[in-house]
RNA sequence: GCCGCGUUGGUCAAGGGGUUAAGACGCCUCCCUUUCACGGAGGAAUCACGGGUUCGAUUCCCGUACGUGGUACCA
């Protein structure tokens, strides 16, 4: 430990690309990327695609594209690459061997010969109600098909019939692995309640448990964060590089608390049980065609996201809530993050998102809605659009809620609110909005002040409060009870429109009130 | 079953032997605004349970319960 210190941090994310990138995993490169950078380390990718069975067309790349869009980008990977690739497991396949072997030869692994079918069969077999998940392990595996309960001779003959067969670990039987997290403190697990798990699997390839050992060494990885979903496999981690490369050289871990869903664990399914995004972006799994909505496209800024994902598990202490990247990289701590698993919440991740547009400048929400499908935005001119942000910007959580808050100055109102005007219609008030009408048509300026002006002179001239009258002139303009000062509205959709609107409103009015 | 991890309002959480147990989201009320939102002021709501230790435990220890992860030739 006193010798990694000395050594610039390198850390790695390792996601297997089999699927979307969820909620947890981008906080895991977060955390690994913010821990990189405040140590001005390197944050490596590393592609975990040691099962060639879940190989899924497009997800590396979708990786890229989510890191891509967080602005997480490592510094080395397959992608990037970097001075100790390859950064694709698979292609490292004869890295792996060589260490099984030095296992097999200091009597710390074995090689064992069972089919699939033999270790179903012993699962069933010594299945009981107290047990109902029998390990492969040192009660066991002297009654199973291995280098360790077969004759020397008869291993030899197999291996050389060609018997596909996989090299398991052989846990010792009685030693206390202790594990130091930088989250949980000191863990520690008997070995001999941890099973004999593969190595090397028949088709050559390392399992997950050989491959982070392995390469996390020969990457040489500081600092390994992960899920707290691999605490129970960390002993086996443990022993590895107690055998293989001394406990002096492994690195630092970390098991981060698991994000959970309204009930148990968060889960892709989540999402369309309840109506929020899981993933970093919109996921279509190539085989089944079913999609999974992304943060992105429901409208999230990548810096909200980011920012509601640092605070869920972590907080410097403060009341701050509302941090920049560059703020997380300086504040940031592992012995800060909380221990137990938090409970995702989207009202409050909505929340992260509406702060950060309410913050944000109009121009760069402006670009940033490029990403909206069918945005309003670009049917006009840019300084349009980013006068209109400006003046709605505080009613919208999401990008995809500015449609909605901002239609109107791009359309006239679909649909007229006529019920919110009938309880108090009357015909003083169709002459007011006629004359006002009239009015405006030859009206010299046409700006917010002038209109408002304009309209509160008449209003006194027609004897009516102009309270009275604002409500109907905002339902003409909007077409219902909501967004921004009227007048602000009127003055940016222009004469011709305002004018349009009125005629119309005061047509329905007349049939409908 | 076994092993690991965990447990402060509905949710995220600060705190940590003596506190009126922060704050945020959400919810409710009021103010501002003759809309909605923003903003402001309030409100309801919490230390899982049982034993210790202690003058005193939400805080420390031990159990229990509950939750959660693992228990694959998946990661």
């Amino acid at each position: 430990m006193a010798q990694l210190n000395k050594q610039p941090v390198r850390v790695r994310f390792a996601p297997s690309p089999t699927g979307g990138l969820h909620l947890g995993g981008v906080r895991t490169v977060l955390y690994n990327y913010l821990f990189a950078r405040q140590h001005k380390g390197q944050f490596i990718l590393r592609i975990e695609d040691t099962d060639q069975t879940r190989y899924v067309e497009g997800a590396e790349q979708y990786i890229y594209d989510c890191l891509d869009w967080c602005g997480l980008v490592p510094d080395e990977s397959p992608l990037h690459g970097g001075p100790y690739g390859p950064y694709r497991q698979s292609e490292r396949k004869a890295m792996y061997r060589q260490y099984a072997d030095q296992l097999i030869e200091a009597g710390q692994a074995y090689i064992a010969f069972d089919t699939s079918e033999e270790l179903e069969r012993m699962r069933q077999e010594n299945k009981t109600d107290e047990n109902p998940s029998p390990q492969y392990d040192r009660h066991t595996r002297m009654t199973m098909r291995n280098s360790l309960s077969l004759p020397a001779e008869e291993v030899k003959h197999l291996l050389d019939a060609g018997t596909p067969y996989v090299i398991r670990i052989k846990m010792p039987e009685d030693e206390t692995v202790v594990l130091q997290d930088l989250i949980h403190g000191e863990v520690k697990f008997e070995s001999a309640l941890v099973d004999d798990k593969v190595l090397l699997k028949a088709d050559g390839m390392p399992t997950y448990h050989l491959a982070v050992v392995v390469d996390d060494y020969l990457m040489k990885i500081t600092h390994a964060f992960r899920g707290e979903e691999w605490l129970s496999s960390a002993p086996v981690h443990v022993m590895l590089w107690k055998y293989l490369f001394g406990l002096d050289k492994m690195p630092v871990w970390a098991h981060l608390p698991l994000i959970m869903g309204p009930q148990g664990k968060l889960s892709k399914r989540d999402g369309a049980k309840y109506g929020f995004p899981v993933f970093a972006m919109n996921w279509t799994d190539p085989k089944s065609g079913e999609m999974v909505e992304g943060f992105r496209e429901r409208g999230f800024l990548p810096e909200a996201f980011l920012n509601m994902l640092a605070v869920l598990g972590w907080n410097d202490g403060t009341e701050q809530e509302l941090f920049r990247l560059e703020e997380l990289i300086q504040k940031f701590s592992m012995d800060r993050v909380h221990k137990a698993g938090a409970r995702f919440d989207f009202d409050k991740a909505k929340w992260f998102n509406h702060e950060w547009i309410k913050k944000g400048k109009d121009e760069w929400l402006y670009d940033e809605m490029s990403r909206i499908p069918g945005s309003v935005f670009y049917q006009k001119e840019k300084e349009f659009a980013v006068r209109v942000i400006g003046l709605v910007k505080e009613r919208c959580s999401l990008l995809t809620d500015f449609n909605e808050q901002a239609g109107f100055f791009y359309h006239s109102p679909e649909r007229i609110d006529a019920d919110a005007v009938k309880p108090k219609w009357n015909e003083d008030k169709a002459v007011f909005f006629r004359r006002l009408s009239e009015r405006y048509a030859t009206s010299a300026a046409w700006n917010a002040q002038q209109l408002e002006q304009g309209f509160k002179e008449l209003a006194s001239e027609s004897q009516l409060k102009p309270g009275d009258l604002l409500l109907p002139f905002r339902i003409m303009l909007v077409g219902g009870k909501f967004g921004p000062a009227v007048f602000d509205i009127a003055g940016l959709i222009g004469r011709e429109q305002t004018l349009s609107r009125i005629h119309t409103a005061l047509e329905q009015f007349k049939s409908r009130i």
